[in-house]
DNA sequence: CTCGGACAAATTGTATACAATAAGAAGCGA
DNA sequence: TCGCTTCTTATTGTATACAATTTGTCCGAG
């Protein structure tokens, strides 16, 4: 409801008043708050009462820098870990990828998104840290990336497809470094897409 | 009382129990827990029972690389960002610190550690970014902190002093990468100390 | 003796009621 | 009219009861 612009940043959020509209108690909504309030989506005031958070650009900015950084350091620690077994997957969950942006006469973006997120997820568990994996779920916010994609054009994909094998190779060479610098630029870039398509604009959810 | 050793690691932690243990009502418990999961020192097997994580020196190093990343970009951020008035309440805080250290009969460890977390929490809120702050506060166990000080000699006190004014020095030149270095190293250094300290042991809580 | 299946126990998820607290409004005096 | 106090109301914190789910155990069939 915060993502698709139904609650207007700013405005409060009533325990109560949410559970009445989603037809549950204030129990899981409570748990609910909580979780938003840790990825940002919510902040609350000194006196613990919710309200929508205003996500600016520079906001959303802030979040693709963290997240290059921590993708970043994931690909290489995945590098520097990396099996031959998970090299394999990694690369059929590419050809799939690639496959799915090809798709004829568009290309399947829901495809793309899910073996996006199989491709980034495989790494991030390469990178066998349990820390980072916890920071960065906070920090991934499907909707964005969703969002992103949606502005993509063919060149843009066919990118993030040769920025994925650019990736293989750093990980079957095992350079820890170069595969932590594409995936800083592969994030980066992705940023800069929706930076573009949103130029001007006071806040994410005024655009959505 | 899982800091402590109250609680052993892999124990498991029911709801109820721990109300009772507590005398409060599950409720809070719950909420509790949920914050602890947060921050790794709760786990959730696939069926949502709660158990008491246990940290290997490893995952300890672990947390301590990924501080050392995300203090270093805040440090780079403050440093880009810095104003005369924060870099003169840094210097504030680093004298008195070097106040407490040297101390005698014997240098006043508490305040140390009230000083160095005003430190290190000013250029936090200096690099100005909601969602490095969120990050890291999850990351930075003041009792893991605290045990590492106990360890300090007087040249190590003396060494974490000199790292802060060099950190000083880089924020004066708003030199973003000089003071990303310092903070990386300062943060590797402590790390270094707690291993030491902890050489051969299985577990942090075994230790304590 | 082992393997399933069903039953019992333990545990978490959810709903609801009440208590504590904070924001807002009304009244009162200067 | 302004500022203060007080009362009302809105909202969150906590306790408790019950539902849903999972785990462990026991018994019987093979």
């Amino acid at each position: 409801m915060v993502l698709s612009g139904e609650l207007s940043p700013g405005e409060q959020l009533s325990e109560e008043t949410l559970a009445e509209r989603c037809g549950v108690s204030r129990t899981p909504v409570r748990d609910a708050l909580r979780r938003l309030e840790a990825e940002l989506l919510v902040r609350k005031n000194e006196s613990q009462r919710s309200f929508v958070a205003d996500w600016s650009v520079d906001d959303v900015a802030d979040a693709f820098e963290l997240r290059a950084m921590m993708e970043g350091h994931a690909a290489r620690r995945a590098a520097e870990r990396m099996t031959p077994q998970v090299l394999d997957d990694l690369r059929q969950i590419n050809t799939r990828l690639c496959a799915a942006i090809q798709k004829r006469p568009d290309p399947d973006i829901a495809g793309f998104l899910e073996y996006n997120k199989q491709f980034h997820e495989l790494i991030l568990k390469a990178a066998d840290s349990r820390r980072l994996t916890t920071l960065l779920s906070a920090l991934i916010e499907q909707p964005v990336v969703w969002r992103t994609a949606q502005h993509y054009g063919a060149e843009a994909f066919n990118r993030s497809h040769n920025e994925h094998d650019d990736l293989l190779s750093a990980f079957a060479r095992k350079d820890g470094p170069w595969a932590e610098a594409i995936m800083a630029g592969h994030i980066r870039r992705a940023f800069h897409v929706y930076a573009d398509a949103h130029r001007g604009l006071a806040s994410v959810e005024s655009a959505a």
